[in-house]
DNA sequence: AAAAATTGATATTTATAAATACCAACTTTA
DNA sequence: TAAAGTTGGTATTTATAAATATCAATTTTT
């Protein structure tokens, strides 16, 4: 869709992205090394964040800030994402895949070096893109369960 | 089962549980307040603490002093809990549940007003009795999940 | 080619969550 | 029935997570 990929363009350099957040742009860097968000990286090595990863941040804010959820609160609660019902990935590589057995952190911070998404840009993900929203994470949880 | 009545069994009083905690008094006092645990109260409104309240409240400990997740961070990841998987409660029910609905905490801190968990004593409910385990939330998604 | 911006890494500050202390009223124990 | 323990409430302390600052090296911009 048109609109997904505008979205998703990476179009904002670290200042500018801190600036519309109303944050600095060491706490940008700290999220990344803490693994919550995945920004584009030039061939440079510098960052550029999209309108997507703005909303995220957003609501990473908003849980810090605002539901007073720790940054290892937010970790845990990625892990509880079923990535392997998006990615659809093998038995074998779920049964040797931390993001499937634990509960440590997001699967984009794990990703097992024996399975399909070893060699995946996690950036590119369904699994990362799909649950930046607030809120995402149940809704998938419910939305899966009630197929059953 | 003989063995899990007899891990039920409210037997400690708030200063027990204290010290085989190794926290104080108050600390247990504060956990029931922010809605992480349902110790049992007898009819003087006085606490007894179970064997499984004991090891939920050590996974609890383990939480926020070595996973580093505070307090809000674990009642949103209770809210991740499937409880209408367990209580198989109703279609109107659920539509009317904020259990169902929402992220904010645990079910039993929230029990819609008009659900069949309304009367509910929920400290004998499975869902707060199964999920005393750490991990076993995730465990739980992961099952369900797997006979879709 | 000079000025402005970004990089990562470490050190420091600040904001606040978690734990503790104190209280008078009530309950249990011995 | 006296001593020990528990109750809920508010106030205070402490521990530490989150944010900020500083740095020299590198990249981008004009």
């Amino acid at each position: 869709m048109q609109n997904e990929i505008h979205n998703d363009e990476p179009i904002y350099p670290i200042r500018e992205a801190a600036k519309l957040l109303n944050i600095s742009i060491h706490t940008l860097r700290m999220y990344e090394k803490e693994n919550l968000i995945i920004p584009f990286k030039k061939s440079s090595n510098h960052r550029l964040y999209s309108k997507s990863d703005i909303e995220r941040i957003k609501c990473i804010r908003s849980a810090i800030n605002d539901a007073k959820i720790s940054i290892n609160g937010i970790k845990t609660i990625y892990s509880m994402v079923p990535c392997w019902e998006v990615i659809k990935c093998s038995d074998e590589d779920r049964n040797n895949c931390p993001a499937f057995l634990e509960h440590n952190g997001p699967c984009w911070s794990l990703k097992g070096e024996t399975t399909i998404c070893a060699t995946k840009n996690c950036r590119e993900c369904s699994v990362y893109k799909n649950f930046g929203e607030c809120g995402s994470i149940k809704s998938f949880i419910r939305n899966k369960l009630m197929s059953l």
